[in-house]
DNA sequence: CCTCTTGTTTGCGCCAGCGCAAAGACAGGC
DNA sequence: GCCTGTCTTTGCGCTGGCGCAAACAAGAGG
């Protein structure tokens, strides 16, 4: 649901600015550098040294996590007015992640000095950070919980929905994710594989619940899901 | 590997005190109210209004969350020197899960209006706590992907080896972990069930790379246990 | 228009892990 | 020392979900 007009526009809104003047924000914005990313082009790699934050102006972001055996999940996607690497940036760390662009997107970036000394200026960023991360950590904790302790084919259901509160708009027949996803995609972001999305996103179509086409969701009874998703 | 001779010491050498003159450490210490827990005593029930955030002085809590189903996980466990609900107090939240004493345990609590006011104070505190919870979110990205990856005994040997560097000490056979663990409390931590525990347990035992009893876990062959959670 | 590539579906067999049930082991209280 | 409650082990059967293989569908680009 996220409405992303302008940069200008979308960016003043941005949680990271809260509490700050628009005079100040601008000023913010204008040490970064502006960066434009072609689909499905790397931004960072997971285990590279963290060397530069990002905001998200417009697009979107696919947030991957590899483990020794190449196996990957998606942790999360981000869009206009997101932020990411942020604390890595801070603490001298390594990307945890791998940042990729799903569409065609810009970003801007800052330089960890630059933040660093930003963040000394405005104290109020590293307060809105740590409402930014609580959100991310709960997220995080939640799905935790559901990859321990619920059935797979709940769990895609509550993917659907996450996806369509972060990235839903509304259509004749229903709310359409607007984010290019295949099978495997939602196969990664609710760890199971792809087979099994696709036999339970049929079983679904069948129940008149989504309608999915090539890369594809629409989300046609919420509702139905929502209960799945809870009850099983 | 903590060690906690003793309350002023162990809790100065907190984290959360970075930065901080011994001096401003033993102020904030003083406004936060001392509590003393029984072994397995309720700290905070997860959906409660998170009215106070909390320094282990000594002892141990475990965290842990319920799904609508009554499914329980093992989020973590923290002992001196580290804290909790810093941020759900913070932001004004709920709790998003449940603290338990392990053991006979104290810990520091500071109310809402206190912390918030300390935090403006010294705003070292909330870079701090950036650091902190970066820590945290590491921490649980990796297991949320090895919890989608991984088969459950290698996540089993993952889960004894963090244990084991949070809350291990030496003894004449291996390395012991300090927390009274049941083989449902491991599988909650793991994301299995008591009984795959059990038999996990039992065949490592047999090969000498552990030793265990009731609630007793001791490491014989961390290197072993390292080498499978890494290649199955 | 045809071809190539990339994504999707579905049948089929298999097995890792679950969970009941029942027996065994240990610790604490009296 | 014995009893009781809690924790642990293990046999057994079952099934959810995996993953190969092969066919099918849908864009993309010539």
């Amino acid at each position: 649901m996220d409405t992303n007009p302008h940069i200008s526009g979308s960016l003043l809104i941005s949680d990271i600015f809260q509490g700050l003047s628009s005079k100040q924000s601008t000023a913010l914005l204008k040490k970064g550098r502006l960066k434009k990313l072609q689909p499905n082009s790397i931004l960072f790699h997971q285990g590279d040294p963290a060397t530069s934050c990002f905001l998200v102006n417009h697009g979107r972001l696919k947030l991957t996590k590899l483990n020794e055996q190449g196996k990957e999940v998606i942790l999360r996607y981000i869009g206009a007015g997101e932020m990411t690497a942020t604390i890595a940036v801070l603490k001298g760390r390594n990307y945890p992640v791998t940042a990729e662009s799903t569409e065609e997107s810009d970003v801007t970036s800052w330089d960890k000095p630059i933040m660093i000394q930003e963040m000394r200026q405005y104290p109020d960023i590293a307060i809105n950070l740590l409402g930014i991360i609580l959100e991310r950590i709960d997220d995080m904790q939640n799905r935790y919980l559901e990859v321990c302790t619920e059935r797979v084919d709940q769990r895609i259901a509550r993917s659907l929905l996450r996806l369509m509160q972060r990235a839903g708009s509304k259509t004749r027949d229903g709310i359409r994710i607007d984010i290019a996803l295949s099978r495997q995609n939602i196969a990664d972001y609710s760890g199971t594989t792809l087979y099994t999305v696709s036999r339970t996103l049929s079983a679904w179509e069948k129940k008149d619940w989504i309608k999915s086409g090539r890369e594809q969701i629409v989300i046609t009874n919420p509702h139905a899901l929502v209960q799945f998703a809870e009850t099983g």
